[in-house]
DNA sequence: GTAGGGTTAG
């Protein structure tokens, strides 16, 4: 039947009649339906006699429908029919192929195959492969289609660099830099928080030190945030006294901290029992006007819990909550936990119906994906609170705890926290020098230490040991040279480096 | 096939 329709659809064409959209979407349909895909390329081959309007229209037509029906294959090998033809593929067939990372990816994988060049790719398509967790693809097409690039900014770039380094591909993420410099971008200062962040997350602190060191020869000034990175991996790490240090160095240089990074050393002070210099930097805050929110809370809690100091603990509760601040969920938590272990379970059912009434810990609770029947987590909680089980309450919270807070990520191989990385540290004078860049005598510092610190702290010596650039750009430059060299070893060497 | 879209916490 299908093929009688063909031949009655080319002969009206002869005969010069007009055929309209809706005949051809049925005749495509019951094509798709009788004989596959496959017989919509016999179709357009049995069509070359067609008017080349009309062949134009059909060939068009059937991309977008051979996408729409999920058959990227065949909606490719009409595209190469046309394009043999000389015929005008329209924006729209195009853009149906392309919509859909996978297609895209099809089709370029194609268009290789023919030995063509496209036109151009759309961003769209970097877009999509990017946000759908395929960034690696979209790298990938990048290095493939250099010279066929869409006008991609620094955002474009940006965003691609981010999500490079989130997935751990730091390497890549400085070889897409590079990329993005050579064609002509110049990246901000927030591509490069990314890569700092990125080489902080892989334990790569010298070379995230030396990026941020470098940043002021490309004459890109590093930002607050720029600072809060870096003070938050200090602090995690550790190293109080330079993170205080950066935080000193930033006020010199203009840049006012925000909540945010008074949070991250009063934290890192409260966690590490310095619960006096915590407080000292809690009232700074006010002092400049700022205000604590919910992570400021929840670290003096915290702080307190540590030290086993309960009173102390809930006095901060009630003196934040008076002047209208409420720790976050794991501030209560960590409230809670530290009542239950004293035995106190009155008053953590009374901290507990507060909890849950607090607005953010609902929210947080909303998250999460139950199969509780009609009830919600949060009316699930209340009622097991109010019936007094209080343990039972705090246990299914520690659930939702580790759904949402991960165990702390220090680094694996590490053998000891934060205790034993400040004795180290307390024990001699150091941190950053005024004088020196900070790279320079955190380098330093370590090389002295290396014998007597941790594993954590010997890898920065090595590193450091096997580092010889002196910047970001000289980095690229050797990189590069030693990939064209084809000294794949030493280059992978230098990777290994930076992914750890 | 635009414009707006990009970075930091336990």
């Amino acid at each position: 039947m299908v093929d009688m329709a063909i031949e009655l659809f080319i002969e009206l064409d002869d005969r010069g009649l007009p055929s309209d959209a809706g005949m051809h979407t049925v005749l495509l349909k019951a094509i798709v339906e009788e004989k596959g895909a496959a017989g919509v390329l016999d179709l357009i081959q049995r069509c070359d006699i067609l008017r080349p309007e009309l062949f134009d229209i059909l060939c068009n037509k059937s991309i977008s429908f051979l996408c729409k029906k999920g058959s990227p294959e065949t909606a490719c090998d009409v595209y190469v029919v046309m394009k043999r033809k000389g015929s005008v593929v329209t924006r729209k067939s195009y853009y149906s192929i392309l919509e859909d990372a996978n297609y895209a990816l099809r089709f370029f994988a194609k268009i290789r195959e023919c030995g063509w060049t496209t036109a151009t790719i759309p961003v769209t398509v970097f877009d999509n492969l990017t946000t759908n967790g395929r960034v690696l693809d979209a790298y990938k097409l990048i290095r493939d289609m250099e010279d066929n690039l869409p006008r991609m900014d620094v955002v474009d770039y940006s965003i691609m660099v981010d999500r490079l380094c989130k997935g751990s591909h730091i390497r890549k993420a400085l070889d897409l830099c590079e990329f993005a410099r050579k064609k002509g971008i110049t990246l901000s200062i927030v591509t490069y928080n990314s890569v700092i962040n990125g080489l902080c997350r892989q334990g790569c602190l010298v070379e995230a030190f030396r990026l941020f060191d470098s940043l002021q020869k490309i004459n890109v000034p590093p930002s607050e945030i720029t600072y809060a990175i870096l003070i938050d991996i200090l602090t995690k790490e550790g190293h109080l006294v330079d993170a205080r240090k950066l935080f000193e160095k930033m006020i010199v240089l203009g840049l006012k901290p925000s909540t945010r990074v008074y949070n991250l050393l009063i934290n890192g002070y409260c966690k590490m029992g310095q619960m006096q210099e915590g407080l000292k930097l809690l009232l700074d805050l006010e002092v400049k006007c700022l205000k604590p929110d919910e992570f400021t809370v929840s670290a003096v809690i915290n702080g307190f819990c540590r030290n086993g100091d309960m009173e102390a603990a809930l006095g901060s509760y009630f003196d934040f909550k008076r002047d209208g601040h409420l720790p976050d969920f794991l501030g209560f938590m960590y409230l809670l936990s530290g009542l239950c272990s004293k035995g106190r379970l009155e008053e953590s059912q009374s901290i507990l119906r507060e909890m849950l009434q607090t607005r953010s810990v609902i929210n947080l609770l909303n998250k999460v994906e139950i199969d509780v029947q009609t009830e919600s987590m949060e009316q699930f909680l209340f009622f097991l609170c109010e019936q007094g089980r209080i343990q039972e309450t705090i246990t299914v919270l520690n659930e939702v705890q580790s759904m949402f807070f991960p165990v702390e990520r220090w680094r694996t191989g590490a053998p000891s926290g934060p205790e034993k990385l400040k004795e180290i540290y307390d024990s001699k004078a150091f941190g950053i020098a005024a004088s020196k860049s900070s790279l320079s005598s955190y380098e330093t510092d370590m090389n002295i230490k290396s014998s007597d610190a941790e594993n954590t702290v010997k890898n920065y010596a090595e590193e450091e040991n096997r580092s010889q650039l002196c910047d970001f750009d000289s980095y690229f430059d050797h990189l590069a040279s030693l990939c064209t060299k084809g000294e794949l070893l030493e280059a992978n060497k230098l990777a290994k480096m930076l992914t750890c």
